[in-house]
DNA sequence: CTGAAAGCGCTAACAT
DNA sequence: ATGTTAGCGCTTTCAG
């Protein structure tokens, strides 16, 4: 095994000068083609390779992004990875997964790959800035950077979201037209955006159809199947239970209905429950799972998207790409009982 | 705001050599103290970081490992990165995502990413070498790889594993000891490796029960849900149909545990199941599934663990690393009907 | 169309 | 303990 051909090498057995070889190799079509094909066929025959540490220390790129979320464990992600990594492959760049845990540190460590020349670009996917940069978010300026999935207010950089608020005023409006008035919300970890958003849905939703809502109707989760049963435990201790759950993401959903199912109550023939999500297994869950589906892996696609567009200094980038979600109707909704009207 | 203070920078502010400085940097306890603190300051003020890319030229490294996986969106790898991300972080390295979806291609492509100097080293969870690579794969002999997961068969890289066979063959145990006879599997993919260890255990437990396996016992689905379902109806609509199904993996279980509600028998009043993974909703599905439980986590924390050695060029490195799985019984199984028997 | 030469920013011999 | 020097392997001016 003969160490790693270079690009010397193969000028000397090609006969020609390095840079030559160079252009040759990155198709740029400034080599005449007797040379060329000599040059390809030495590359070949000495099985080189270019070294990439080499070539980005002289380019001044890594051809890699970083991705950055809250927890790499929640399956909410999977497809965005997908659709993040197929987009990035197709580009030449390669993915590399940052994990924050929420941890303030994390955050700042990710910012820091950045400039550090780790990755060109990042998609941040954790809704938070590091403190040390949120002091002036309007001066994060022409950073190669893309927010996706959770919104980060106050902040010019461009965005990939859906429309938490209509998503969820929509969810609920279902749940009306079933027939449900007495509709609680399970709501995510507040002040967090996108809980506050989804809520603030509820509220559109309910207050459009002159419906109050009563103390205690919204407590507030932290998006676990734990917190989703304690919580619905608690809802249906009053003596006002709701008909109908329209809950913050699916995780908690499924919580609530082994709650329910465990207080005697059937889904959807006593309680109607919407989730938000529409994780992958919600589809078999039983009942099957009425949810407001994302769609993930266009959202890695389209973040990443527009992250080479940044990193390629596209003069024109939209500042917000809005991606439809849409409800899926599945077994966990019915209408309500007319005794409960 | 300047452009990036470099190392000859800071030096010069502070009266000393690059090297010097490189040397204060990196705390190699090669700097005198007065000089020490007078660089310190000079970086810090100068808000100096080190470039990635000129670094990882001189010294030959990337600091970063590939972890290819067949489907990034497969939910059973999610803790694994987890356990990989956080140990590949704690020693200073960053992980890149592969996603081969199968194709001989992608895979290739990444064992050259490996060559290229993208990454220092590799963790194949995708159960394969690349066709140029198998033709000998004893030949692998010191590359920076460590196979995780899924076994490849005859290579001598380090593997970290669990015990496909006895764990089938344990949770297969558990519905004989429940008193099921007629008990089916519904296999994975084959002739993969996976897949045909599980069917081993579950043929070791049925052999050691002085069972034999029916004609059409073993159907062979793709670990989707719907092959799950597909192959439970068919199990269904014979005549000696099972009352116990192993099957091998949950995702196929969750399909045929619902197919099983739609043909109107109860699990596991009517039929036991258990599942292979211990998938982050298999507990709160309906019922709650008996299924054998690998330590994802624990599975990318050692993976990365061997590879930081082989990095490292640790003489002693276990070939295989085997990690405990345990069965978790759940509510989708209980006794055989006596009439059944 | 091709060659010569410089240099990306850092680290590691080697010398003092 | 610090400085000097060289060079990692590539790309890209600048000349010709």
């Amino acid at each position: 095994m003969s160490s790693r051909a270079k690009i010397k090498d193969i000028a000397e057995r090609a006969g020609v000068s390095p840079a030559t070889v160079s252009r040759a190799l990155s198709d740029s079509g400034l080599v005449a083609e007797p040379t060329l094909s000599r040059i390809r066929e030495a590359a070949q025959s000495l099985d080189y390779r270019p070294n990439v540490r080499a070539r980005n220390l002289r380019t001044q790129k890594s051809m890699a992004v970083l991705l950055v979320v809250r927890d790499v464990s929640n399956p909410f992600y999977l497809e965005i990875f997908k659709g993040v990594e197929a987009t990035a492959r197709e580009a030449g760049y390669s993915v590399l997964m940052g994990n924050t845990e929420n941890h303030p540190g994390r955050e700042l460590e990710y910012f820091d790959m950045l400039r550090d020349g780790h990755a060109d670009g990042m998609i941040l996917m954790n809704g938070k800035l590091p403190l040390s940069q949120s002091r002036d978010p309007k001066q994060l300026g022409r950073l190669p950077i893309v927010v996706a999935l959770e919104l980060i207010e106050d902040c010019v950089l461009p965005h990939v979201q859906i429309d938490n608020v209509g998503a969820a005023c929509g969810a609920v409006k279902h749940l009306l037209s079933l027939g449900h008035r007495r509709i609680a919300h399970i709501c995510g970890p507040v002040p967090e955006v996108m809980s506050v958003l989804r809520r603030e849905g509820y509220r559109k939703a309910m207050a459009a159809a002159g419906l109050a809502i009563p103390e205690g109707y919204e407590p507030i989760g932290d998006y676990t199947i734990a917190s989703g049963a304690a919580l619905c435990r608690e809802l249906f201790s009053r003596a006002d239970k709701p008909t109908a759950l329209f809950i913050g993401n699916d995780e908690m959903a499924f919580g609530a209905i082994n709650e329910l199912r465990r207080l005697g109550l059937d889904v959807p023939g006593d309680v109607s429950v919407v989730g938000f999500d529409d994780l992958f297994l919600s589809e078999c869950f039983y009942p099957p799972l009425t949810t407001v589906s994302q769609p993930r892996a266009q959202i890695g696609q389209l973040a990443m998207n527009q992250l080479l567009k940044v990193m390629n200094g596209d003069a024109a980038i939209e500042p917000l790409v809005e991606i439809e979600t849409t409800l899926k109707i599945r077994g966990s909704t019915g209408p309500a009982k007319t005794s409960d009207n």
